[in-house]
DNA sequence: TTATCATATGAACAGATATTCATATTTAGA
DNA sequence: TCTAAATATGAATATCTGTTCATATGATAA
């Protein structure tokens, strides 16, 4: 995103964005400056990928209901242990999942109650 | 999910989910006669994996606006038009888009109003 | 019909990803 | 201390995925 050349009149917005022919130059250009940042994507994007794969995604909607050690969640999902933690990694890397340390276990829940909203609506959504 | 041999008391539900060890066996029951039937949680899967790419996260977040045609996506997002068409493909698998025809131009927008719904929330969270 | 525009599709390839296996780390108990 | 349990990590690998390029389809206009 440079800056942009400014054309007299007629046009909205000036668009550099378009390399490609565009058909409706106009409602590119809305869309354009109502997209969001590209960091909020980025963030969203990633929010998404951490819950796209079958594993994982199973593993944060038994965290809807209580917290979980990895043993148990290997044993829920039928993976082994060390597939687990590295899932768990991406978790948390994205900030899906939190943790707590009791002696040698490692109790995993959902970070916080946005993440638990957010997947009962999808769960509506998909149940329908 | 096979059907489960009975135990005769103490057991909230008899798990035969188990084969690993695990710390906690009533809390991975719990856990698992809560967990969605797994064509559930495949179709929630498929959908954030749909929205877990950046081309495709793109593309939905401009449609929440207005419908744009694949010559438009393309040139709002720089990408060619075979590459949108390929994602939207994708999107359309996954019921998040529909589109119509209006000569030899495509106009894509959001499937329902329950995918608008989603992305929104998904941003208020990414946005904070 | 023929030419052209907008889109779709198939094959190919580079890059990403999920699991496994081996090994490391951390904590509790002996 | 030493051993074992619970978890984490790194490397390797097989699979999946996104883009490009070439080509096909479908619709309009000439």
């Amino acid at each position: 995103m440079t800056a942009t050349a400014r054309k007299p009149r007629n046009a909205a917005k000036p668009v550099d964005v378009c390399q490609i022919e565009c058909v409706h130059r106009d409602a590119v250009t809305r869309a354009a400056s109502a997209l969001k940042p590209e960091s909020t994507l980025q963030r969203l994007g990633e929010f998404y990928k951490a819950l796209g794969d079958p594993t994982r995604l199973k593993i944060i909607t038994a965290l809807v209901h209580e917290e979980l050690c990895v043993c148990d969640i290997a044993c829920l999902t039928g993976m082994s242990e060390s597939a687990i933690s590295h899932q768990l990694r991406v978790l948390r890397a994205a900030r899906l999942v939190k943790y707590r340390r009791h002696g040698r276990i490692v109790y995993y829940s959902l970070a916080d109650g946005h993440v638990a909203d957010i997947i009962e609506q999808g769960l509506r959504h998909a149940e329908e």
